[in-house]
DNA sequence: ACCTGAACACCGTTCAAGT
DNA sequence: ACCTGAACACCGTTCAAGT
């Protein structure tokens, strides 16, 4: 029987015991899901699993690669439309929203977005759907590149706006519960004479800043019709 | 030039000795975009400062107020464009032109950005200019108020992701230093059969993830054709 | 091989004490 | 009032040791 290398990495097959890395995987995002990122400790981790705080270590080289494969079973929760159905430009709004739903459905994913770049093959899979789409669309390879980076940098903001809004909200503990309606009182008590075009537009500003998952898809319409229409 | 009441803060007026908040925040700002803001730290600022890692405490009741505090003078650096100059769209261009170049070129920015939304009387003046642009350029208070959300939601996902990209090229101290190169290897190794759209658009791929302020700039003009043109 | 407990070098912050 | 040093409760990770 041929041995199939683990591919430089420390560790090997069969964790014949109570752990394996799939296990570990799930803790993980259930801890995160539940308790939020700034408690996701390898610490908690390990007490989630129920087993000594460096057992994890033995199926992950560190904090990093496990923040790593989180990201990778999230992306792949995302699915992909089916090649051929509706228009491009409909199956371009459909996958972005997929995406967007995860990122600001999943606090999860907010961490490993803020710091590395997109790793593993799931990111790569959605990539290339949009870009294949895209290109369906009719842009040419460069436009449908560019095009691509914007729309996902559009995404990744418009999700971070969400999450970070709705930890506003809750985590409120020695504060009052309502930091939303304290940024709204924060912007009516704003002087008139300072801020002109902002007084008396409150309502509407609070109203978009909840905006959610249907301004985003306003403001992706808009960008695909500047995008692709030029 | 009246007397500004400090609100509800502990700290007190005339610390006659060495220290002082805005000297606090000169050696904060200048410990981040020096080393960055993980390095930003209770203990290096104090020693920064030649002090005691206490002393800061009599100034600022903890991290998160020194954080606030920061972002509140970052943001004091945006010039606001003359109210009347060219056409309201083109203003609207110069004006997030700023933002992004501040976030970008600022990696202070960027954990405040991640955690808590606008704070401070500066955030304020950028949200209440941007509003009264987009009304001169012929929207509803309505679609003024989502267009400046969306473009606020576009121009943090893009600072984010330069900052990002730059954060990753350098900080490889035991993995080597282009991890963009990596990043690259990883796209092109890609087999096409999997990604066939992917394939053969690495190059492009690449330079748009490069763009930098000129794919943003190129991006906010399809986003603001699609949401004013509309 | 997998897992453990103790230990190290950090972190933000409290507290009692100095001046 | 402003500043200090020791201490507390954390954190990620190393290391020697168990099985």
């Amino acid at each position: 029987m041929t041995v199939t290398e683990s591919a430089r990495s420390p560790r090997r097959r069969t964790p014949r015991n109570t752990l394996n890395p799939d296990r570990i995987l799930d803790a993980a995002l259930a801890l995160l899901d539940r308790d939020g990122p700034e408690a996701f400790t390898m610490r908690a981790l390990a007490t989630e699993l129920g087993v000594g705080t460096m057992a994890v270590y033995s199926h992950f080289r560190n904090k990093d690669e496990i923040n790593d494969a989180v990201n990778d079973r999230l992306l792949s929760e995302i699915e992909l439309p089916a090649p051929a159905g509706c228009a491009p430009c409909d199956q371009i709004i459909e996958l972005c929203r997929s995406v967007y739903r995860l990122f600001s459905e999943h606090p999860a994913a907010l961490p490993l977005l803020t710091s590395r770049p997109m790793r593993g093959d799931e990111a790569v899979a959605v990539i290339d759907r949009q870009l294949g789409l895209l290109l369906a669309a009719g842009l040419s390879p460069a436009d449908a590149a560019r095009a691509q980076v914007v729309i996902m940098q559009y995404t990744v903001g418009s999700a971070l706006w969400a999450v970070r809004r709705r930890q506003a909200e809750l985590g409120g503990c020695d504060e009052q519960a309502g930091v939303r309606r304290q940024i709204q009182d924060r912007l009516a008590e704003a002087p008139a004479d300072r801020y002109p075009s902002l007084t008396g537009l409150v309502p509407e500003l609070t109203a978009a800043q909840d905006g959610g998952i249907e301004l985003y898809e306003q403001g992706l319409k808009g960008l695909l019709r500047g995008l692709l229409g030029g």
